[in-house]
DNA sequence: TCAATCATGTGAAATATTTAACAAGGGGAG
DNA sequence: CTCCCCTTGTTAAATATTTCACATGATTGA
């Protein structure tokens, strides 16, 4: 259980906590067992009281004079930003970037399991796509709440996002990714996040062009 | 030309310009011309003064009174990022990942151009694929500045990445996108963006459970 | 032309986040 | 058992970012 003290946990923090994971994955397979903060901060080119202040909020995980269990700080981690279990999605949108996710097998992999496919294209519904059926979007208020469906992906083109938002807040969805590129409305208890990679390339760009001047 | 002040720049900012654009294309399309950073705001979900703040780094693009001019403003803010022109970008790793964002034509809308497509695997090598030959990674070096390759995109397995940024930084590539999950070290004048978008999925999860408790 | 209005651009105040510094505590050697 | 070493967890200081508040300048109508 972890001991979650209930203070304001800076977004930036939930990212970091991301990329522990990963570099302490990469440690786990190249077979260190414990490390210190100070050899994690560098793997992840971050501070080493930036770690153990963002584990903090969280709980104790270390052990003075030692450091962190490698497996046990995964497993803290993971049940920190409640990815201990499976989330099962519904994917809105089975368009390139929709299918695209829909063969990324990395999703179970990584706990979160896309469990049904939904399109408004007539030619579309019916249709199978790796194992699943593409259903009408006017069936999710129907079938979210006898499949458990939780989190929603959206992945239609920008001016379809909004009415995709609606049926799965309508559908009680609990949190919903945008993939399309437009902003969303939904009530304030959703969360919402936004995907965009080309938000990257942008920093990329403008630090390339930054250097140059 | 972008008026641009020499000042330490957030990468926030950088992110919100990004969101900026998107929005204000958007809104073009909708037939708004002029915009205040009032409205702005609403849309995009920040904070007014937020906005107009995150311009003055790279000029004045309003006018006292009236607001923005939306086309305009979309034209300076490419500017100030540096995408109002065409990157050419090399990709390393042609598997599920690599394959999907070769299909992904928006890249081409957005301004970055995959020029050449690289993979080590010896099935791959000499096929094609998007009309692109995908080819070894150590012919990076001699085609990088023969096609003026500035951009480095690692989609290879996170037990490669390093490799493939050792390939790219051979050939003197500008920047790197990392979409494998796994940290990799290159010289401090290269940068690096890292692309997963499970830290999305982790930050939903987390707001749902933190929600809950 | 002048006043009234409006929304920008900006310096100063309020917040938030990051870094540094150290006290607290576990582990191991003697 | 005690002392010493090592690294955590945490408080306090330093930085950075966001928000507020308003002076500035452009436009419009009388």
């Amino acid at each position: 259980m972890s001991q979650m003290k209930s203070e304001h946990i800076p977004k930036a923090t939930i990212g970091r906590l991301a990329v522990y994971i990963q570099v302490l994955e990469n440690l786990l397979r190249d077979g260190n067992d414990v490390i210190s903060s100070e050899k994690l901060a560098r793997a992840c080119s971050v501070n080493s009281s930036q770690i153990r202040k963002d584990l903090a909020y969280f709980g104790e995980f270390g052990v003075r004079g030692v450091g962190y269990y490698v497996q046990e700080l995964i497993t803290s981690i993971k049940q920190s930003l409640g990815i201990d279990r499976i989330w099962k999605c519904a994917l809105i949108g089975v368009g390139n970037m929709g299918a695209a996710l829909l063969r990324h097998h990395d999703f179970e992999k990584r706990g979160f399991h896309i469990a049904a496919a939904f399109d408004c294209d007539p030619d579309k519904i019916g249709r199978e796509f790796e194992s699943l059926e593409i259903v009408c979007p006017t069936h999710l208020k129907e079938q979210a709440p006898e499949m458990g469906l939780e989190i929603g992906i959206i992945t239609t083109p920008p001016d379809r996002a909004q009415r995709a938002a609606n049926h799965l807040v309508d559908a009680n969805i609990r949190g919903i990714i945008n993939f399309a590129p437009a902003r969303i409305n939904v009530p304030a208890h959703i969360p919402v996040e936004y995907v965009d990679f080309f938000d990257h390339l942008y920093a990329i760009a403008f630090q390339i062009t930054l250097g140059n001047d």
